[in-house]
DNA sequence: CAGCAACTACTAAAGAATTCGTTGACAAGA
DNA sequence: TCTTGTCAACGAATTCTTTAGTAGTTGCTG
């Protein structure tokens, strides 16, 4: 039967988002422009994607002079938390602790990203 | 022109891999059966998905009497440290941390697992 | 004004993901 | 033996994702 339409933004959605919540509202081309080389699609393949970005509501489009500027729609902060939640579902039993534990005993974190974990649990607990 | 295949498991693969995880190496039927009726597919499709799983390396089986008994070949904490990694590259520019402070700003955690929490980061803070 | 450059719209195409049906084998029981 | 149930193999059908070409428009430049 059918397929369901996946209810995140893909991995080149994704990369044009970021673009796009990097250096603000952009046409077609500055967002070709701002992809890093290593990966950079054609012209009209970012044509199509921000037309389908803005099909699936993640962007919105204004006319300035004969190009349109695409604007985000999802906010960075946003699709995070979407993502995070998730991953969490998927992965980690829906439990978000679960995920930090798994980040903290995988990950080198610098003394000042550790400190300021830190700090933000200690307020936590203390509420 | 084409598209490249995905490097990580797919959602619909995921919950395949969850039960196998969760009661250890099963038949077909037995995996179906151990799907949440909620999302429950039929049989025919689960035995596609794991001889698709097989094939991408994911999964393993051995014949037992007339069926095939499947097994994970990949660690459910190996898939979480992927997922993690995928998802901090994607959204988190590369940063765990950042993963970590979105998720104990937008999550509710119990005051149990924020002591563990501050627990391990105390510890590794030690070192 | 001719021609180039930038832009959008339309089209296409091919691989990937997802869901099952059909078929045929085989075994245990009536 | 015939039936019923379980199982794997195969492939069909459908939608999604990703990439990009072609055509046509418009504005700028020489």
């Amino acid at each position: 039967m059918p397929r369901k339409k996946s209810s995140t933004l893909t991995d080149v959605e994704l990369r044009l988002m970021n673009v796009l919540w990097q250096i603000g509202p952009s046409t077609v081309g500055e967002v070709q422009k701002a992809l890093p080389k290593k990966d950079r699609v054609a012209y009209t393949t970012v044509l199509t994607m921000m037309r389908i970005l803005e099909e699936k509501g993640y962007l919105d489009h204004e006319q300035r002079g004969r190009a349109f500027v695409y604007r985000a729609l999802v906010e960075r902060d946003a699709a995070r938390r979407k993502g995070v939640s998730h991953l969490v579902g998927r992965l980690f039993d829906g439990s978000p602790a679960a995920l930090v534990l798994n980040v903290l005993e995988n990950e080198e974190l610098t003394p000042d990203e550790l400190a300021r974990l830190r700090e933000l649990i200690e307020r936590s607990e203390e509420r």
